[in-house]
RNA sequence: GGCGGGAUAGCUCAGUCGGUAGAGCAGAGGACUGAAAAUCCUUGUGUCGCCAGUUCGAUUCUGGCUCCUGCCA
């Protein structure tokens, strides 16, 4: 087999089957498969973030799962980092990396790259705690209608967006929106994207059953264990969705049935958000309306991944 | 059976001292450069339960009916 040079990128809103496309296009390809996964890198967080099951970890090596605790967080800056360093790994041991995600942040930056902005937690920490008072909020948004107005009515109300461009503006004495350079990405290695797609009534019920087999299969005991690990007071494994409404479930502040179609819910608005990402954002990526006739795609990748 | 309360957007409800109505949630569309399963923006015409009366005009007042619901029997 000659040597690949494309990396495929398996894509897709929640539930669209990524897992098990990518360990397919690995077991034929010789691969090793890296997750671009927000809440899949967290220990604990098994069922309810549908990790690979066992069997398909223990066939087909998989990366950027299980690495951090609950209580830890992690900076798409950082992720793309380690994905770096694991393609680089992978490769050098003669196999081929296939990439598999949801977080379109994550796959962006990875694919795209990132303006090398100066960041620090320290200052973002303050700004965040200043966001909290009505006077503190005030001062910020004055502070960047100053500084840069562009940039503050861009992004409306948005906390995040407000805050980081201060710390970028406090560390440089420049407006965020002057630094950032990449205005018409590229790609920064060659990859066969593909976008998993389905008829929206269909990922819907699709969801819904999952959300019930998730449940079936051991969630609430799951959440009962990651809230005692800290769960509800941790910075970014919280935010994962179901285990703050199946804790609710387990205070009776909901029935089983109110369970199950609030987490459905939650998941379809996340799915809604991942599509139109994947749609915007990923001009790369080929749409693959699903069902599809596996073994046709693997025929078409295995073309395409050579060439 | 008696006495109340209710019937308004897919759901929960607000409101109109009579000039045909609005929030939250859901739904839909969009954004996205270091928390992204996050964060944010845009988007609300529905026989105001049915029939009749009063009125220039009723979803709003009056009467009747239907259906829910609470208490008492």
């Amino acid at each position: 087999m000659s040597f690949p040079s494309k990396i495929p990128v398996v894509m897709g809103p929640t539930a669209s089957g990524k897992t098990a496309l990518a360990v397919k296009i690995a077991e034929r390809f010789n691969g090793e498969v890296i997750s671009a996964d927000s809440m899949q890198v967290y220990r604990g967080l098994d069922i309810g973030t549908a990790k690979p099951d066992m069997e398909e970890r223990h066939n087909i090596p998989h990366h950027l799962i299980d690495i951090l605790n609950i209580g830890e967080s992690l900076e798409v800056f950082s992720f793309v980092e380690l994905a770096d360093q694991k393609i680089q790994e992978i490769r050098s041991r003669g196999k081929l990396p296939v990439i598999a995600g949801g977080t379109g942040f994550y796959l962006k930056a990875l694919l795209y790259g990132l303006d090398p902005l100066p960041a620090d937690p320290k200052i973002r920490t303050e700004l965040d705690h200043q966001y909290d008072s009505k006077e503190g909020h005030e001062l910020l948004k004055k502070f960047m209608a100053e500084h840069d107005p562009v940039d503050l009515e861009r992004w409306h109300n948005n906390r995040r967006k407000l805050i980081r461009a201060c710390e970028v503006f406090k560390i440089t004495g420049k407006p965020i929106t002057e630094l950032q350079t990449i205005h018409k990405p590229k790609l920064r290695f060659p990859v066969v994207s593909l976008f998993l797609n389905w008829d929206r009534e269909i990922l819907k019920s699709r969801i819904r059953q999952r959300t019930v087999l998730m449940i079936e299969n051991g969630w609430i005991e799951e959440t009962k264990k990651a809230v005692a690990a800290g769960l509800l007071e941790s910075p970014t494994a919280r935010q994962a969705i179901g285990y703050n409404l199946i804790s609710q479930y387990l205070d009776g502040k909901m029935d089983y049935n109110a369970l199950i179609e609030r987490i459905a819910t939650s998941t379809w608005q996340y799915a809604r958000r991942q599509l139109t990402w994947f749609r915007g954002q990923h001009p790369e990526a080929r749409e693959v309306m699903m069902p599809y006739d596996e073994e046709l795609l693997l025929k078409e990748l295995a073309a395409e991944i050579n060439n």
